[in-house]
DNA sequence: TTTAGTTATCGTAAATTAACGATAAAGGAG
DNA sequence: CTCCTTTATCGTTAATTTACGATAACTAAA
């Protein structure tokens, strides 16, 4: 098992720890990535203020989750291709794999 | 979508990210539940010391991964029962849903 | 060139986490 | 009963996290 992927499982879970980001996943998730969700978008959804979403889009940006497209003043995000089965990947090769 | 399973995908995946945790998880994942794998064995395959490795244990047992047996003093750990289907189950709901 | 709209960052406070050593609790061996 | 082994819990400390409001930066529009 290579060490890297544990760190990477870890922090991409850690990311996914908390159920105000996954309710950003899951908006997302459910959006095409060309769909202009900006960020505005997301505050309107959290019952949460815009300073803090823009730290949680920020910690789901740094742990691979999500990129954003920037569109004027506006930000785009959609989530990052293919991480959904990557994250499947990984997770399996943890609780699956015999080494 | 239910908020409930917010929840626990976010407490599952919180308890999931930590790498020690993550190599916890992946000795047991790799363990017939009956192998008696005791504190001390997990103990001895991670630098941390067993106070804390204790904790750990605690943290992945209250969100669902783990139950201890006890055999005597000593406490025989292993995954709970279908959880790894279980999380997948959850994972798959939030991201490929379409409510 | 002001002004309005949008998002990121800063500074801060309260809560939580990760780590340790020390100690308590509980069973088994002698 | 006394000691040894094993594990959980306590108390503590340093670091991180979550949240907020205020502000900066940047674009578009008037």
């Amino acid at each position: 098992m290579d060490p890297d992927q544990k760190e990477n499982l870890a922090e991409l879970s850690k990311a996914l720890g908390h159920p105000h980001r996954i309710e950003i996943l899951h908006i997302l998730a459910n959006l095409p990535c060309d769909s202009q969700c900006m960020v505005g978008n997301i505050v309107d959804r959290l019952p949460i203020s815009q300073s803090t979403v823009s730290q949680h889009l920020k910690i789901l940006k740094d742990a691979g989750w999500i990129k954003g497209n920037i569109d004027g003043p506006k930000v785009c995000y959609c989530l990052e291709e293919d991480i959904v089965e990557d994250y499947r990947g990984i997770f399996n090769s943890i609780f699956t794999d015999e080494e």
